[in-house]
Formats: C-alpha cells, structure tokens, sequence
DNA sequence: CAGATGAAGGTCAGTAATAGTCAAAGAAAG
DNA sequence: CTTTCTTTGACTATTACTGACCTTCATCTG
C-alpha cells in the first residue's frame, strides 16, 4: 500500500540494491511511462526521497540522451548524530550557533581542530564579500563543509 | 555515455591519451564520416567539450590540406593552476562554468569524479533550495568546496 | 601573374529529444 | 476544517544533431 510516489520510491531503491556500483541511470520518461504518470511526478520523488540528507546523490542530464542517475551514498550508524545536527541547521546560521554546533562535532569527534580553522577561515573569506544575507549563505557554507568533511572521511578516496 | 557526441570525445581523448606529444591532428571530414555523422557534428563536439577553459586548444585551417589540430594544455605547476582556475569564480557562477571547472581539475587530478558528483549533489540541494541568487550561491559552495579539498590534499603529501 | 576550381573547414538557425519548474488542483492526515 | 502531502500539466531550459549556405586556401590553367 501506499501513494505512487511510494512505489516509485520502493521500485528505485529495488533497483540500486540489485545495481553493484550502488549507482542506477534511469530515463525519466520511460520512469514515467512505466508509472503511468506524468514524468514532474518523478522529480517529485526525487525531490522527497533522494535528497543527500536521506544519502543520495541525484545527477541528470537534458536534451538528447539525457538521464537521470541516483547514486546511494550510505552513512554509517555513528553518524546518524551527526547528520542530525546538519539538519538541525536550517536556512540561516549565526556565527554563535556556527560555533556550538563545531564544538559539539568536535566533542564527537568527527571533525578535528584543524577542520573548524578550515571551516571558519573559508566562511569568513566568503561572508566577508557580501552585504546582505550573510546568515543565509553561512548556513549553507557550514552545511556544505560538514557534510562533504563527514561525508568523505568515511570513505577511501 | 551514450551519445554520439560522447563517444566522439571519448575518441579524440584516446587519440590525445596515445599522443607523445599531447596534441593531435585529424580531419572533420574523415572523423564525420567514421562516425557516420554530419561534418559540423564534429564542430558541436569541439565547442562543448574542447574548450579552453577545459584546457584544449583547437587550431584548424580551412582549404585544401585543411586540418583540426587538438592540443591538450600542459601546465607545470597543477597547483597554481588549480588556484587560478579558482580566483577565477569570482562572485557567479553558472552550471555551465562550474562544469567546465570541475571537468578541468579533475583533468589535472586534483579531483576524482567521486569529489565532482558530492560537489555536485551538495551545491544542488543547496542551490535547490533558494529561488534566486543561485549564481551567487554556487559560486561561493564550489569555491569554499574546493578549496578545502584542494588544501586538504595538499597537506597530506 | 590572375582568375577559376575544387577541397577543405565554419556558422547558424532550425528540429528533436530530453529533463526541470512552478503553481494549482486533489487527496490524505490531523 | 486546516494543514500537509501528492499529482498534474502547461511552460521552460538544455543538449544533441542536421543541413543549407559561407569562407578560406592550395593548386591548376591560360
């Protein structure tokens, strides 16, 4: 049971499990047509169930040839606390909250003192060249960081 | 990979890949009809994937005993390179340019095509989420994205 | 020489094949 | 009844490919 965009949640995941490379290419019209929808109902399942919060990486491509691919990038059990913190943050960041939540990733122990240098020296050097909305861009700036830093340190490269 | 644009690149990188002197010479015409595609086919692929701005130089002359001359650009030090090709950002950045750049470091082995699609997936989400300024956004995710890597790397040798 | 000829490559606009966006309508949940 | 999630479709954006027409250059011919 369920709503379509379920089933076509349920039907991709089903694919990547099969797929070695844990990465799968689909077309988004063929998707649609295989559903019976319209083919936005797919973007809407992307949009809902692939985000890279949930572990997924989305890429497409248009125009002739074009594909949608979903690749799963898996996190750990440990880091389920840390990726909540991620998104505890939400759309703006202030340099306060900016610091409790690198300390508290440091107690963690998932980022060292070096990252948080690294992290602040770049946030500085970018809110530093604009006016406005420096809480905005500071909130995806800490999120981007920390999410490819947890992201990749998991991993071999 | 699957257009005929796609495979045609693929080619001429294996020409280049084969090529001592990291340049090589054809004609549209043979290369079309290889292909069994248009000539201007090959002009297509030259302007979106021979650019400069990925590190080709295409020279050509027209008339009898014409010619494309594909050079691929080698540069001493990959790391100045690279930290030109990221004060060049500046202050927007369009998909587009940040492909071309991506494609460019990953050129120069400064980043694996895993790097590319978590910038990828993580500017997406990030830009996914704001109405305007994407621009300005993307320009500052990639820069400070980049940056860390290229500085974390960099520290480890 | 000068002009003609033929053999390259170049340009551009149009068509086709994809995917993305957004807002509104509909359905489900609280 | 209100809010949130799902579904739809009209409109937009991007990429690939083609073909008619244009430009350049080497060589031939008188």
């Amino acid at each position: 049971m369920g709503t379509l965009a379920d089933h076509i949640e349920a039907y991709i995941k089903h694919l990547l499990q099969r797929s070695e490379s844990r990465s799968v290419e689909l077309s988004r019209a063929q998707l649609a047509d295989a559903f019976s929808c319209v083919p936005s109902q797919i973007n809407y399942v992307l949009a809902t169930r692939f985000t890279l919060e949930r572990g997924y990486i989305v890429e497409s491509r248009r125009g002739g040839g074009g594909y949608i691919r979903i690749a799963h990038v898996q996190v750990e059990d440990d880091l389920t606390h840390a990726a909540n913190l991620l998104k505890s943050i939400g759309s703006q960041l202030s340099e306060r909250r900016m610091e409790n939540i690198l300390a508290r990733l440091q107690d963690l122990g998932m980022i060292t003192p070096r990252h948080c240098r690294l992290i602040r020296g770049i946030v500085q050097q970018e809110t530093g060249a604009i006016g406005q909305g420096k809480d905005l861009l500071r909130a995806s700036l800490v999120r981007a960081l920390l999410f490819y830093i947890i992201e990749s340190e998991c991993r071999e490269w």
